[in-house]
DNA sequence: AGAATTTGACTTTCTTTGACCTTTGACTTT
DNA sequence: AAAGTCAAAGGTCAAAGAAAGTCAAATTCT
């Protein structure tokens, strides 16, 4: 763990701690960690994504600002926005691994039942071409989800 | 048995010890050894496979890695008569519901695991060639499995 | 001969950096 | 008051860098 992105990720994790929203200045934090701003805007759109259940929002100019908002729905809502969102065609692992994280963090199902999920999609289980992953994978996320659906998504 | 890839064996071996797990940067080994990166490749999936009990994650680029994770399958005799019973090349859904199924009746996982495992598995959500799926199925199955193993396999 | 190993060229993924662009608001000027 | 000016933010994008992955040809063992 030796990159400069996962460490302000965790910075920013830590510092919103239990919070809904937290404001930060991406030149101060940029030269905090003595990174290039657009650094800042790196690990935004990398980490702190929609799939993961984030927003970002944000102002430019004199007093400018970026706000990060964790956005907390209840279960079938989310698992509706999840099946909105286009994972039709296919879906890279770490896409997946980000919907998991957030389906856990929301107690849609347990950090365990997400581990299981996510080693059943990875590059090394799905024994086939590289280009039939993502589409493979789609195909049983969504399946999966919908079994949660059906179930009544109560971990 | 003087070949590189017996020597790196026993050198993961040795470092590794009774941890559960290792962490390596394979260019650091590769040059410690004075071979090409892709033979690390090469140790790990002649030596460190889900069968022996390893399981192997890794992520590239700047701060990449790669973690060898020793699964014990001790103690658990029914994953282990599982994993010994050929798989190996393809299940059918049949077969493999029927292992889920045992599984929840030793209370190795619990019975919503295994509807959530069984939808990710049927015909339905593996978008492949009729061919391929029971292929497909043996390799999720193996590695969800592995995954119970390394997480410590009690619901 | 056939299986296992070794190599290296090429690919893919992820991160870091920097040059250039756009927006905003306070302050000036007319 | 309307328009202009300017510095302070933040945004974008592409190139360069850093790992790891793949695959097949060449080599070495048995």
């Amino acid at each position: 763990m030796a990159n400069i992105s996962d460490i302000i990720e965790r910075f920013l994790l830590d510092t919103l701690g239990d919070n809904e929203t937290l404001n930060i200045s991406r030149n101060e934090l940029a030269n905090y960690f003595a990174c290039a701003p657009s650094q800042i805007n790196y690990v935004l759109s990398t980490r702190f994504t929609p799939d993961r259940g984030y927003v970002i929002e944000s102002r430019r100019g004199g007093g400018g600002y970026i706000t990060v908002v964790k956005v907390s729905k209840s279960g079938n809502e989310t698992i509706e926005e999840i099946l909105n969102s286009p994972i039709s065609d296919g879906i890279s692992y770490n896409r997946a691994a980000q919907i998991l994280e957030r389906l856990t963090d929301s107690g849609i199902i347990t950090a365990r039942e997400a581990r299981l999920i996510e080693s059943g999609i990875t590059d090394r289980a799905l024994i086939a071409p590289t280009v039939a992953k993502d589409g493979l994978r789609a195909g049983i996320l969504k399946s999966v989800i919908c079994q949660l659906l059906k179930d009544g998504a109560d971990a």
